[in-house]
RNA sequence: CGGGGACUGGCCUAACGGCAAGGCGCUUGGUUUGGGACCAAGAGAUUCGCGGUUCGAAUCCGCGGUCCCCGACCA
């Protein structure tokens, strides 16, 4: 990407009433601008984040055999009649009314839409263990939005739903969930806790979140500093102290990234998803559901990786490889033209601006290596190549950078 | 939904009830080029909306809106 013809135009001062750290960043580095309280649009740097962390989930989940579909957004509200939760739920579920009646809600999860699928399709046994996912916009009238992207109104969630005929089943998807939401957050750097917690609206019989220790988060967990056993606000013993090794449990705020259920049969029997097992015997189905918030993701990376300068992105999600500057004015075009070659996704700035705007803006955009040409580096042949997340800077040739940035 | 705060050119801010000011950004010309350069000349505003008080309102009062923060809530 070039510089100067792109929609790139950061801001030097935080926009008003911005106050947490991954909206300052992401704002002022235009990834993302804001349209309402909760709501936000990506910008073209925004996306090309969003799109690498969609790459990265689906990647990980496609390995533990979940088959991607695309549900809708618009529900009849009478499947969420059927399952009860239209009248369960609060303000938080939209409701659409086109004419007297409420005809339609807006996805606030997809339980309801995807069991009543499955009812055409589940028939035996044998069509179990099935797990269908998606990576889709829900809709939740959050009371009050929060943190930048912590707490949307409209947000991005990988959602996915499991169906077996027993409960070993049930068990080996729900532990397969969590490892993989593991290899997630370990490749892009983020320290997360295992936090068993209230099923909720949810239902079910048990659920767990993956959490992360965080100043702005909005959960508080409490955690034995022992045997880091962990507990939400609902779960934790009425005597704050951990119950293998007696010790008083921490309180830490915390970022829920994910969030894991079995729901057991709530939806099964509510909805009709019945199968025949191998006893002939007509059963419910039993059913997980698993959630990643996306656009929480990348807030909870930005606020755990970040400094007074701007964003350190992991290399996994970072929107570009490189950013290259050149100062000296002839080459920066040809050196370019041969990464993108290569297969390494290149930011030039190649704008007439001062040399300190350009290492401002590196910083801030927070792309993981930064690549400078200068009188000094070129009459040796050289480009000056620094980590976003090093101090120290080192000098390598023109020709290497191929192969460094990719090692 | 309870409590608190904010709202002024594209962005950040200033202005006792008395000519809406400055910085950033933008345009033009010149100078500069390793950490948000400099000089000069420009363009850009119904001060969130409606009503009230007043000779006079960005400023005071009322109603409404939007956003932020604390709390309640939260797959």
């Amino acid at each position: 990407m070039i510089y100067s013809k792109s929609f790139i135009r950061t801001l030097k001062e935080l926009p008003r009433g911005v106050n947490s750290v991954n909206q300052a960043l992401l704002e002022r580095g235009s990834y993302i601008s804001q349209v309402g309280s909760g709501i936000f649009a990506y910008l073209p740097l925004g996306l090309a984040v969003l799109r690498k962390v969609e790459g990265l989930v689906r990647g990980s989940l496609t390995q533990i055999g979940v088959q991607e579909v695309s549900l809708p957004l618009l529900h009849p509200a009478e499947l969420w009649k059927k399952s009860g939760r239209f009248s369960e739920i609060g303000r938080e579920l939209v409701k659409i009314s086109t004419e007297k009646t409420d005809e339609f809600v807006l996805a606030m999860t997809h339980e309801e839409v995807i069991t009543q699928i499955a009812k055409e399709k589940i028939t035996t046994f044998q069509d179990m263990p099935l797990i269908l996912g998606q990576i889709s916009r829900k809709i939740r009238n959050e009371l009050r939005p929060r943190g930048g992207l912590i707490r949307l109104k409209e947000f991005k969630m990988q959602d996915a739903y499991s169906f077996h005929s027993n409960e070993e089943q049930l068990d080996e998807s729900f532990e397969n969930f969590l490892k993989s939401y593991r290899q997630i957050f370990q490749k892009i750097n983020l320290d997360v806790i295992l936090v068993k917690a209230d099923p909720g609206i949810m239902g079910g019989s048990a659920s767990s979140e993956l959490m992360m220790i965080s100043s702005a988060g909005e959960d508080l967990i409490y955690l034995c500093p022992k045997c880091q056993r962990a507990y939400n606000a609902d779960s934790a013993p009425k005597d704050n102290t951990c119950p293998v090794d007696r010790l008083p449990l921490k309180e830490e705020k915390a970022i829920e990234l994910a969030h894991v259920f079995k729901l057991g049969t709530k939806y099964s029997e509510s909805l009709g998803l019945n199968f025949r097992d191998r006893d002939n015997q007509e059963k419910p189905v039993l059913m997980g559901c698993y959630g990643l918030g996306l656009d929480r993701l990348i807030a909870a990376v930005i606020e755990s990786s970040h400094d007074d300068k701007g964003i350190i992105w992991p290399e996994a999600i970072a929107p570009f490889k490189a950013y290259l500057i050149d100062l000296e004015g002839s080459f920066g075009q040809e050196v370019y033209e041969k990464l993108e070659a290569a297969g390494i996704e290149v930011l030039f700035d190649d704008r007439k601006v001062s040399a300190g705007v350009k290492f401002a803006d590196a910083d801030l955009l927070g792309i993981p290596n930064r690549l400078v040409l200068s009188d000094k580096t070129i009459k040796d042949g050289k480009i000056e190549i620094k980590k976003r997340a090093e101090k120290e800077s080192r000098l390598i040739g023109i020709d290497e950078v191929a192969s460094v940035i990719n090692n």
